[in-house]
DNA sequence: AAATATAGAGAACGTTCGTTCTCAAGACAA
DNA sequence: TTGTCTTGAGAACGAACGTTCTCTATATTT
């Protein structure tokens, strides 16, 4: 068998398991059965399972940023693609697998023990700061809109969790266009 | 010895080391010896590790909403209390021992695996947004205003956490000025 | 002082988990 | 066919954890 094949199904299952459960109540025996792969090939694959956490992330951080993009892209304004990050997280919140942000959730669980996963929790928040940090330039907003806009954006996710409710992607998107078009009218000052 | 004072030194230790490094990272042993007691007397205070994760929830929920209202009630205008909310995070944020919003950590370690903590977590959210509710309407805007900056102190707070630097309170505070300026500008129309 | 109860220290128990090892079955080469 | 190599299934191992038990020493009561 490829071994890309089975390194894919053992990253997707335990990405589902882990977002389902927590790293650390899912063992590797359920992973493998759940895979399909005997334990043997698991450790062919990976060198321990600290090393599928951080495929896992991998995994989800490319998922995530791909998704986001493509619908950013169906917007035809500037405007609207920003907005467009909240239709996003409204679409995400709907599904029955969410729990949360998987980035917050390994970090909550394993970034005081694990440098590597803190680090790329970091990264992948970051990386999201970037992109919207792109949309609000291209879109003639002053600098400081892009941090307010992904405060939102991770404070929707911590609350559509916790509650268990999709209602606070539509609530963080009203709260997104009165930034927006304030800082819009406000105008291109405050980055230049 | 008393047996109120042992259980609180055994609550107030699991809370320090439970929020520095996540529950099941600190084993009961490790916590036995920070708190100076016997597992005899740990378990003759608490049935169970589990009660000890609730009652150290209840501990942070009582010593984050008094500590919250004390700086609110500093405040004297009604705008001003809704926008101490983000001065107490800016305080919080800037402490060493800060590694995220223990409801969110807690959710996110152990909400899916166990149904009180899931439930203590959401509780304690719904609590604060009522209490932001109450602020919002006491300042007369309309009632759309009270979750959004609920959503922008939950994002402030895994934004400081992830990144590790306080930052997100300042550009939280700064978005709520700008929301809580537009909602009473808009009136209590929205409201009424 | 003797008898009893209590507390602390930590050994012990049973379980779970990550990881490795064993062994038998099948694939392939010569 | 014979020998070699790989693979899967799962037993085995060592560590860690939550919890309970043992034992000893001290306190308490009469």
């Amino acid at each position: 068998m490829i071994s890309s094949e089975v390194r894919d199904r053992i990253v997707e299952t335990a990405d589902e398991l882990y977002n389902a459960r927590g790293f650390q109540a899912v063992g590797m025996d359920e992973l493998r059965a759940a895979a399909r792969v005997s334990l043997k090939r698991c450790y062919q694959e990976f060198p321990s399972k600290s090393a599928i956490v951080l495929a896992v992330l991998e995994h989800r951080h490319r998922a995530w940023t791909e998704g986001l993009d493509a619908l950013v892209r169906t917007a035809d304004t500037p405007r609207g693609r920003l907005l467009a990050i909240f239709d996003y997280l409204a679409r995400w919140f709907c599904e029955d697998s969410f729990r949360g942000c998987g980035f917050i959730n390994s970090f909550a669980e394993l970034g005081a023990v694990s440098p590597e996963v803190a680090d790329y929790a970091r990264k992948h928040k970051e990386s999201f700061q970037h992109y919207v940090g792109d949309l609000a330039e291209a879109a003639g907003a002053p600098s400081y809109l892009a941090p307010q806009l992904s405060i939102l954006a991770e404070g929707a996710q911590a609350t559509a969790a916790i509650a268990g409710s999709p209602e606070a992607a539509g609530q963080a998107r009203r709260a997104a266009e009165v930034l927006i078009d304030t800082a819009l009218r406000e105008g291109v000052s405050g980055a230049a």
